[in-house]
DNA sequence: CGGAAATATTGACACTGTCAATATGGGTAA
DNA sequence: TTACCCATATTGACAGTGTCAATATTTCCG
């Protein structure tokens, strides 16, 4: 039988979240509920129930998939480009525009009390993404000088300032004209160490 | 008669505001309702409404307090304490001391859809936050060098940074043996400008 | 003193997540 | 094929939620 046709409706599960997706991003996480979510995929009310369990269980899919995009966005073109410049480049780039274009599902990827924090597909992702900022911290040059890398410091560091300039765009904190337009490529050359790039 | 017993409750308002924050911390966002800040309190379900309008003034209110803490948390003794490189590490340490003495709350006060955005209360204290943050940038040396600070970079670099290290400490992000302990003062170095303190 | 305004209560409504009980269909072994 | 089991989906119910209209109570002020 055809992979996407097995049962009374199909691959319920995957129409689940994109239902739940699009709601998301077009109500913002207070228009999506269970309920909706069925509506719009054509099923009862609690069909959700057999595939997610309870709620958190939809939202912690729903942010597992969003970590794999995310990614799959800093990682775009890393192949096709060999210059580890242009590699870090793509990398916040993709960073920056993933949560551009999701903000409300970016949100709720570092939400603390909707979804299943230790859900072990959640923490691959999670961890996924971790590996991919540290590489470009290490490639900015924050392991130089008299501090040792390995203590994470460097990786601290990147992951707090991509995630930090994401969120604050997504939520529009930066409005005044003397901040509309910057990109973070505009931003990263001010607080790198000096000759480091 | 007194301020505080001038009517059937007396300073409902504040008591709403203590109350939601109480279940805030307690149980997370999704335990925080109106029903239950009301009984928490002692009156009708309904009394909230006369406050605050709806559950995202209630939210709106409790989130602007939380930014005039926040300030003061940032500028606890900056006048006992003339010495500029001691001012911006109180500025910083007493911004995630905050963050992680308040995690619920924290949250809540960087979301786009559950808060009245355009709330003339808010949008001052944001900004009066923003403001000491911004003298924090001036004083790690990153408008230095070609860069001209008045295009509002160092300011973006130094909320970026600071508020996404505050939000993933409190997210429990940082929990691998290497970046246990470190504080932001740890971080901060690694992305100063060289001989800019 | 008396009306007006602010404040609080009551009751209702639609909506939510969750659960138990039931129904339906597909896969599989006899 | 037939009979059974299990995954899947539906139905109905329940407590809890925010919000609103109607009403009641208290305070304020002319």
């Amino acid at each position: 039988m055809d992979a996407a046709r097995k049962y009374h409706h199909g691959n319920l599960k995957e129409a689940f979240l994109k239902a739940a997706r699009d709601l998301l991003e077009r109500d913002g996480l207070g228009g999506l509920s269970l309920r909706k979510c069925a509506e719009k995929v054509g099923v009862s009310h609690a069909a959700p129930k057999n595939h997610f369990g309870n709620i958190a269980g939809l939202l912690t899919a729903m942010v597992t998939t969003g970590y794999a995009e995310l990614a799959v966005m800093m990682t775009a073109d890393a192949n096709t480009n060999a210059d580890r410049k242009r590699r870090r480049d793509q990398a916040l780039l993709g960073y920056v525009a993933f949560a551009q274009a999701n903000p409300a599902l970016y949100d709720l990827m570092f939400s603390r009390d909707r979804l299943v924090q230790d859900d072990p597909d959640l923490l691959q992702q999670v961890r996924a993404c971790f590996v991919i900022l540290a590489d470009c911290s290490a490639e900015l040059g924050w392991h130089h000088g008299s501090l040792d890398d390995k203590t994470g410091k460097g990786q601290v560091a990147m992951w707090s300032f991509v995630h930090g300039y994401a969120q604050l765009v997504t939520a529009g904190r930066f409005k005044k004209d003397n901040m509309k337009g910057l990109s973070i490529l505009d931003i990263l050359p001010i607080i790198e160490q000096d000759g480091q790039n």
